[in-house]
DNA sequence: TTGAAAGCGCTAACAG
DNA sequence: CTGTTAGCGCTTTCAA
């Protein structure tokens, strides 16, 4: 079951080359049975150096001896041993990326994006999900650290405070620390890609107010772990008592599908007295806000005006669409990879321009507002 | 900017003990910058041995050397580097992880409760997608295995010879391999974790077929790279043809949102003249069309059956739920974490029973069949 | 409970 | 274009 020793290939006969220190009798019971640069070296006769270089750039290295190489890494079945790379050369390829949802389709396509476009230049994602809590993220840090990642990106600005000594000191000693999803003009330490939450939540304030309403709503996530929902709802709440208009705060149940939970929320203020306007802090519970309030012959907009956040593609598919705001996941993925990888490859000219991290919001506007 | 050396903590005057070879002037400039075992253990008045053993089970060394070498961690800001800890011991703690897509939410779920399984083990997760490229998803077996990861798990049995044989070659020297999603009876050469998909398929047409419908249209997902969706469509028809009922199949439109692309298809179906019941690829695809012919007011299920899979949130709020079926992703993901966790660990005994690899499918009838 | 020696598999630097 | 040498930071084994 364990260790099956060296592949037979290269057990045949050592074959010393002379003046070579013969190999000394293992002593140690170490190894993993896998043939290595010194096997595929021995067969193809040269050394490892030589093997190395072949391993890394083909062309550097005789077609005679290429070829040699090659053969001989067929017959080993020989397969590169990064770890052993990045400790003698210290380059790694691996990019530890931390979220707080990989389940969550707002950060898995993000994610899916970034994956892409880091693996279009090599490079390789080590990924955490810290489930919105921030204890967790932390040890993430710490150990997703200890691999030696060429880049670490991470979502959002609130840390621990060691999270964020962690963070620091990784910058420090040379790894880039992308901050992505937030963007705080305000913050300058780590390069950050993504989009200012509070403005997300006073253009949904202003795009109700603006259409008259004053009597509004806000059906938050609920979820006081999710800072930026949060943000995004005390904008909203900022801008609409600045304006005078009348505004209350409700909470999605906790635990229960977004939709559902939509839903629910619907039931409860149809049964109260509906607002005048209704903002979400995402579009699936606002599509399932949306189809409750249809079941209930509900005039959209004219009784009730309905917004979500996000842009997800259920919102084009409830009603005649819904009204939302939102950003492009996708893209805001591979700005993360272009930042990443120009960073890790030290070249400062094809970093995403600083006007473009900070990615602006957009409103769709459909039929529901 | 570059490898701003040795901490300073660690620079003061390294008093080599007596009896210790004097350390040779750095001839090569290698090192990042980062505090090493060597600097704790000289700070703490130890030998690197006994961090080392620290690190791993800080009970194994005497209280009071405890103190200073936590003391020493503290002041140097180490932070172990288990990729020279992989090179000498031979164990890591990632484990790769390929699937098709991390946008979808099929595999989303999945790899998030695999994910939260592993962490919880203090194994890490390594991921890449392939897109539904086999080619690439060749490459990324290659590119992951060379990190030496204590297991692999790949999506589904299909990939190309040379993938096959990596697979094969990673369980041969140590490396447990289990597929996910997929369970074919069948194969015996790598644990499988997952469902038949064929099964699904015949299970969705016997499910309308014993409701009496003869006039079946299948709606699939129209890539044929999708082998799991292939395989469904196939098994749904042949089921049909098998009982002497009338079956199409028409492809979802490409690139496009899958609740968008299942609306498009029911527009068509509209203007040709609606089958009496259609089965989709996906619970997405189903709720658009549902909520299409919603529109159109068809009366469903009476003068149209609808069946989606995949047992999505989606399915439960659109109209008063769409009948469905599929198998709880979160616990699939659940169950490769504690296989692969079992696995690493050689206890044999905590392994997924093997009558527990083969997830049944689950019918969830709604108002749509 | 701690230490000494050896070496995991690879690559940087330099020489030829 | 290829080889030599030293060593990356850690853990193994064995000895005290």
């Amino acid at each position: 079951m364990e260790n099956p020793r060296k592949p037979s290939v290269s057990m045949s006969v050592p074959a010393t080359r002379a003046g070579q220190t013969a190999h000394p009798q293992r002593t140690y019971g170490r190894g993993h049975g896998r043939a290595t640069q010194a096997d595929v070296a021995e067969l193809a006769g040269v050394t490892t150096m030589t093997v190395s270089r072949f391993m890394r750039s083909p062309s550097h290295v005789g077609s005679v001896t290429a070829e040699k190489i090659r053969e001989a890494v067929e017959t080993t079945r020989y397969i590169l041993n990064k770890n052993a790379g990045l400790l003698a050369g210290g380059r790694s390829s691996i990019v530890a990326v931390i979220v707080p949802s990989i389940a969550s389709s707002a950060f898995s396509s993000t994610v899916q994006a970034l994956g892409d476009g880091l693996q279009r230049h090599g490079l390789e994602l080590l990924l955490a999900a810290t489930n919105y809590e921030l204890q967790r993220e932390e040890q993430q840090i710490r150990s997703l650290l200890a691999w030696s990642p060429s880049a670490l990106v991470v979502t959002g600005h609130k840390h621990t405070r060691a999270a964020n000594d962690l963070l620091r000191r990784a910058q420090a000693s040379g790894i880039p620390v992308v901050v992505m999803w937030d963007h705080d003009g305000a913050r300058k330490e780590f390069v950050q890609i993504g989009f200012d939450h509070s403005l997300v939540g006073s253009m949904m304030a202003s795009h109700l107010l603006d259409r008259g309403h004053r009597d509004l709503l806000y059906v938050s996530n609920g979820d006081p772990r999710d800072v930026r929902s949060e943000k995004r709802c005390q904008a909203f709440v900022c801008k609409a008592q600045d304006s005078g208009a009348k505004v209350r705060v409700v909470s999605l149940p906790y635990d229960m599908d977004a939709m559902a939970a939509g839903r629910e929320v619907m039931r409860v203020q149809l049964l109260d007295g509906l607002p005048r306007a209704m903002a979400f802090s995402s579009d699936f519970p606002a599509a399932g806000a949306f189809l409750q309030a249809q079941r209930s012959a509900i005039a959209v907009p004219d009784q009730l005006a309905m917004m979500g956040f996000g842009d997800y593609p259920i919102a084009t598919q409830v009603g005649a669409g819904l009204s939302t705001i939102g950003v492009d996941r996708l893209a805001l993925g591979a700005l993360c990879a272009q930042q990443v990888i120009s960073m890790v490859a030290g070249d400062s000219s094809r970093e995403v321009h600083p006007n473009d991290r900070q990615i602006v919001p957009k409103i769709f506007q459909r039929e529901t507002t």
